[in-house]
DNA sequence: ATTATCTATAGATCTATAGATAATGC
DNA sequence: ATTATCTATAGATCTATAGATAATGC
């Protein structure tokens, strides 16, 4: 059947959007393709038409989420104090909705284990969110902050989220955000 | 056939050896049971004589490195400036071993998907290290540091780690672990 | 005529179970 | 006699491919 042009790429699109939601949801290894189709109201067959392989999609689906991510906190970092920034990542909306959250807090450890072109598309696309970073939060508070020290500030933001949502008191989670919140702001000043 | 009484116990003991270390290695989806059945020497059908279920064995493996673990900080945390025992964490041997490192930077992301007894066995478990950290090593530094507290810088550390991880260039990756060592200095300031 | 989708399947692997085998203590 | 181990297998699921089907543009 010849479909209207954009037909292939919105489906592919909307495979895109799922998986990238579920792969932070459950998890890269965790999630299989006949899911990610089958919640795309597709059957397994049709994958290959879309995507090289399940690599190949890990790949770009990082890439999306990544950059979508990425248009979100450069918004936040224009008009919001550093509080209401870190607030907005530390919380406990964020920590409960990982499927649409931080691709780092969900990802980065599993993305480590994948082969070195997948490494590079997850690093390549982050660095952006971190040079944001730098330019913007680090350098108004204190001088001369790079990549890597943008690095580091994600790390205590998606480190602490994870250590939350590992926590299976809520009470004792909400207050790793909360010291994950001041531990934030030391860390600006 | 009867085997001696320390057998049996010496057995399940190798088996949670492997399994601790190939869950950090590769992930615990990742990781099938003939995999660290056969790297114990031994065929997956001896596997439910040692464990009730896979998800027994993560628990048993979790508890068993996060003690583990927790015995090598409580050493560290007695003897060693800061710094010393910051690069302890942060540095290139720790980023490129992950199945005799931490626990927290392998596996945090993966067992916030996990049951909540999973969750509650990583909590436990992690909190007696967190505790141990708030009162020498941030107690040491500046007044009133609780177990939630720890977790932030724990979070720090840990969040570095797997970013560092994920970058496939080699000096920007040793960059972050830098950037996370004069981070978690100043935290401690 | 084209091509995205479907069903069906290959071949590997996953967790878990059943029943036979073999090594040691009583 | 006991029991940890083995082989074999069930039944589900995984990634990937083959070939038939059907929807739309020329």
């Amino acid at each position: 059947m010849r479909y209207a042009p954009e037909h292939n790429e919105k489906t592919r699109d909307r495979i895109l959007e799922v998986a990238s939601r579920l792969f932070r949801e459950d998890g890269i290894a965790a999630v299989g393709l006949a899911k990610i189709m089958s919640e795309a109201g597709l059957t397994i067959g049709t994958f290959y038409t879309h995507f090289k392989s399940k690599e190949a999609l890990v790949r770009e689906a990082l890439l999306r989420s990544l950059d979508a991510r990425h248009e979100g906190i450069e918004q936040l970092l224009q008009n919001n104090t550093d509080e209401v920034l870190i607030r907005g990542y530390l919380n406990p909306e964020h920590r409960d909705e990982p499927g649409t959250g931080c691709v780092v807090a969900a990802l980065a450890s599993e993305v480590a284990r994948h082969p070195r072109a997948t490494r590079q598309t997850f690093s390549t696309h982050n660095a952006r969110t971190l040079d944001a970073l730098a330019a913007s939060l680090l350098s108004r508070n204190r001088k001369k902050a790079g990549r890597a020290d943008a690095a580091a500030f994600m790390g205590l933001l998606s480190g602490t989220l994870q250590i939350a949502r590992a926590t299976p008191d809520r009470a004792e989670s909400d207050a790793v955000l909360e010291a994950g919140v001041r531990a934030a702001m030391r860390l600006l000043k």
